[in-house]
DNA sequence: TCATGAAAATACCAATCGGTATAATTTAAA
DNA sequence: TTTAAATTATACCGATTGGTATTTTCATGA
């Protein structure tokens, strides 16, 4: 298994390379700038390269928009998903956001806040593509909280009469609205005092 | 005092005119695409006008651009304002933020969404000057509904317990995160669910 | 009615935008 | 080691960007 592993990550071409290079370095600055924002030269700042060899990896800017967004939005999946693991019960896994969104400085989080809502905001519109990138996103978000409810549910965890979606959407936009808040006024407390607001939310589930 | 108020607009300056008139024009546009997405030309295509005459009338695109969030600013606060202005009750006039976002596409609401949301997002890492403009709002904002509270408080409409800041702070975060969620998704029952939720913080203050 | 200052239009600027054709250089298979 | 293909660099393209200097038009008070 290992050893098919590492015959793969061999035969990834230099182009396949390149390209994830080129996404690592600009990711953030395409969250930091917007997408419209970052120009093709800001691309090569950013990486070194020409112009010749971004063109010659990907068709066009948009392109590298998409890859980069997947690249932010796996960044922040993996941190979620890698906390939520080390938890058993729905609560706690739920409490996970919380607590990631707490001490985001203190993990691997793309710069510029979060990539979802950065882009939707940008997007929504201008940008069908990116837009429906972060839409499916938003949804797949909501679809995992309402499923963590559920299980609380079941697992006698939660009140049964539960509105699991409401409440799951109500969570998420009190995070993002707490992002924006803090990075907008520079005040740290305004976002613990919604993420606690958050917690109560799960705690009263 | 009417003939005072005759007098003054009479005194408004061509100038004072064409300016106000860019700024109406140009209103929606700079929130739909963003600061850094409005062109100039998209500037004189709205307005029928010349670049000379727009850079007769500002110093430059920053300009309109300040201008054009204090317009869409006014916007939202004279909504809320004159609809809190029916209500007594602090339970009622905090509630008027819950029925305003839930019918705003009935009101003479900007177009493109919250404007400080969408300066928030777009400015935060590019534009001092916009990125403080809506920091101040928010923050008025945040004032604003921690006095409604204190207020219910006095009056015993609320517990005195209460932490007017934290639940402030989540009824706009909740609010912006619902605004950008059902844009970005196109479904309005995403905004009525977390809507339903800011209306139960209200009624268990 | 005429003169004067304000406002708007025209014509222009250098810089940058995203993108491309082609040439030079690597890479990797034979 | 040779050679063909893949990758990167160079040099360029027209279009558009924000901005300005100058001219023309307009409004208005004397």
């Amino acid at each position: 298994m290992v050893y098919i592993c590492i015959l793969i990550s061999k035969q990834l071409t230099k182009s396949e390379q390149t390209k994830a290079f080129i996404i690592e370095k600009t990711a953030s600055i395409f969250n930091s700038k917007g997408y419209e924002g970052t120009s093709m030269s800001d691309i090569t700042n950013a990486t070194g390269l020409t112009k010749g060899s971004i063109y010659g990896n990907f068709v066009n800017k948009d392109e590298v928009a998409l890859a980069v967004f997947d690249y932010n939005l796996h960044k922040v999946q993996t941190i979620i998903r890698s906390e939520m693991a080390r938890y058993q019960t729905a609560k706690d896994k739920l409490l996970v956001y919380v607590n990631v969104y707490d001490n985001f400085l203190n993990l691997p989080f793309p710069e510029g806040g979060c990539p979802i809502m950065n882009t939707a905001i940008e997007s929504d519109d201008t940008h069908p593509g990116l837009k429906k990138k972060a839409a499916d996103a938003i949804i797949c978000w909501k679809n995992r909280i309402v499923q963590l409810i559920e299980n609380g549910v079941i697992a006698r965890e939660f009140n049964k009469k539960t509105n699991a979606e409401e409440a799951a959407l109500t969570i998420i936009a009190a995070i993002e609205g707490a992002i924006m808040i803090t990075k907008l006024t520079g005040k740290i407390n305004y976002r613990k005092a919604i993420l606690q607001s958050v917690k109560t939310i799960i705690n009263n589930l």
